[in-house]
DNA sequence: TTGGAATGTCAACAAGGCTGACGTATTCTG
DNA sequence: CAGAATACGTCAGCCTTGTTGACATTCCAA
């Protein structure tokens, strides 16, 4: 339907061809794998999976947040992140607080141990990030970063931007 | 956008900070959202999953593939993979002939059905990704899908690799 | 020709999504 | 103040998709 067989007037269009998109989804899939599979690693050696690592990067990045929070960030059901949280905070790696101001509220923090798998995870998959920008370089990775958020969702680009700039 | 106030040597490499690189993190999280949540919405409508969804895309990519070749590409576990398989030439979208050479192999191809899924699903999937390109630019999508590939494993970036270029 | 390797199938289990229903505490609002 | 709305937790049950284990068939090499 979009063959793109055509004359010069839009050589400068060639990265849209149809072909040009599939690389850039197949890039997709297969970088993601190697994105997530050294955190993989460390959480299966400790009964966790992925949600886990979900659950712990996000209190980790933004203290205090509350469960509803979490939810919007994660984008899952409440069923779903209580079961991971409750394995949390039951293994020690997460504490939750009743709210100050509002007392409907849970409060979450990492624990010591908490933190200390954090920064395992996060050093983990750093390396790999590190790596892959050190061999693409300073204008590759801003790059990637453009395409990146211009694929996001509209709300999800609205969370990513309320986190981005957070720390600096 | 870089604000060069820093002495070359550090200038250089600012986009390697952990800020920089938790920012990649964050970003290859929700981006990985947006890039699979066109399919995912056609795929829930038929009763398939993404697991649906990459069979389908593989099996396109290389018709004649073997059940073994499918199992290198997508990483999984042959008995999960057959589960998939199943569905799919029950449903009749895909079909699996004994091989002539070697019996105890089976070509997978795409009936039109099966063809006509694919194309559903990779059209919405080239929707996001070509207004992210567009977004984004020329030079931005060539430093994305350098990163990218710096990213994979060794071995995935040989799969990617031999599919690169199939059908230019 | 026979034993091992390769290919693929079936069965059963676990993680982690989902919906729906319900209970409790707290806060907001008419 | 009464009732609606919000925040959270939990139970039950479903689905997809990953896992291991057991097994049949086929091929190949000793």
């Amino acid at each position: 339907m979009t063959q793109n067989t055509q004359p010069k007037s839009v050589a400068n269009q060639l990265f849209l061809t149809d072909e040009q998109l599939r690389k850039g989804t197949e890039a997709m899939f297969f970088a993601y794998r190697g994105f997530t599979a050294d955190p993989d690693r460390i959480l299966a050696d400790r009964g966790y999976g992925r949600a886990h690592h979900r659950a712990v990067h996000f209190i980790h990045r933004s203290p205090g947040t509350t469960v509803n929070n979490l939810l919007n960030i994660l984008g899952v059901t409440k069923q779903s992140l209580n079961r991971v949280l409750r394995t949390l905070i039951a293994d020690g790696l997460v504490s939750s607080h009743v709210g100050q101001k509002d007392k409907r509220e849970r409060h979450l923090h990492l624990t010591d141990a908490g933190v200390a798998l954090e920064q395992s995870l996060s050093n983990a998959q750093r390396d790999r990030m590190r790596t892959a920008y050190k061999a693409a370089g300073a204008e590759a990775v801003a790059g990637f970063r453009q395409v990146l958020e211009a694929m996001m969702d509209e709300d999800m680009r609205h969370q990513y931007e309320a986190l981005k700039d957070k720390n600096e």
